[in-house]
DNA sequence: ACGGTAGTGGACGCCTGCGTCCGTTTAGCT
DNA sequence: AGCTAAACGGACGCAGGCGTCCACTACCGT
């Protein structure tokens, strides 16, 4: 896709993902295409060109974010201890949500026209099915837990706003800190 | 306030009320004034004198949701039964916020310029604090638990989106329990 | 070095929401 | 019934975001 571009072409390009980025994780979702335009160094048609919709751009924003996402499921799936491993799933995940502004926004409103990644979505989800069976099989997770309580409390997590970064990373630590708690046996 | 009101002012003011807490309910805040006036069977001018803002509006339109957290604070400092008590207020407080999609950003968002708002939050805090002291007096609520805990979980509750309200308010069923869960002992 | 073409960005027109003005209507008092 | 002031609402101008067009620029192959 970015392989027939011109060379300085290629380079506004990458411009604009990464103001994209750095706005969205800051600001959020609702800022206007000229503003990251005007961070990019570049004029409101080149953005237009690259990225028809606001919603292209956030999904290849957020394509590491998403990578993220499934590194730490893996990991999670990886750890010996499946409690520990789905504690850790649930810090890290509420903690990337927290950090970044307009992940979160963008992942669950631009999903359904997405279609890549909801395959990859689902093969995430299929990941936590197994790590919350195998960590209920060891008896630390509660027997009643479903998969739709972890997805409550990442969404729930999404609510928390604060007017820092830092202040929103701090609530969202003690708020994962209560799920755990919540999921406990 | 309303005393030297003309009838058909009145009358009109009291549309608009009921225009605006439908709304909000339904559709949250971010609804043009006009839409509201529209509703309500007035011009937007009619609207602008009575509430000269948002802010203005909905304060007032709140003020019965406003009255009815209060209510739940006291019955549940009023339970023989703190920490049962302080169940039903996570409980009915969950449901409140669900139920009104624009509440909760209004409370959140219009807080610091409502003065006398500010007095009765005030007082629902400490009523808050003094049913948490007595609920971990019996020994159900956790010893480390602290007021901020219980926002945070209110300030979540509030991320729950979903389509129809009926299905916000099961989400938000179900995390309440979620948090008992958490807070208890 | 130069021509052709991909690429650019300023400028334009459109739309939506905002807050206010002013000619008209109507309640309420006599 | 008639008068007056309160109340109304359509209409206006403003501001900001959106998406697109087109005259200009600069990369790249020869």
């Amino acid at each position: 896709m970015t392989r027939n571009l011109r060379s300085d072409a290629l380079d506004n390009r990458q411009r604009i993902l990464e103001a994209a980025r750095t706005i969205f994780a800051t600001d959020g979702m609702d800022v206007p295409m000229r503003e990251i335009a005007r961070r990019a160094g570049v004029g409101p048609a080149t953005l237009y060109r690259r990225f028809p919709t606001k919603q292209a751009l956030a999904t290849e924003a957020f394509a590491e974010q998403m990578d993220a996402c499934h590194v730490i499921v893996d990991e999670g799936l990886a750890d010996p201890d499946p409690w520990h491993g789905l504690c850790l799933v649930i810090e890290k995940l509420c903690e990337l949500h927290a950090r970044d502004r307009g992940y979160t926004t963008a992942f669950t409103t631009a999903f359904p026209h997405a279609v890549d990644l909801a395959a990859k979505r689902e093969a995430a989800l299929a990941s936590l099915a197994e790590l919350s069976r195998r960590a209920k099989s060891t008896g630390h997770l509660r027997s009643d837990f479903v998969l739709d309580d972890l997805i409550l409390i990442l969404m729930a997590n999404g609510g928390l706003h604060a007017t820092s970064t830092h202040a929103r990373v701090a609530a969202s630590r003690r708020f994962a800190a209560l799920a755990i708690q919540a999921f406990r046996a």
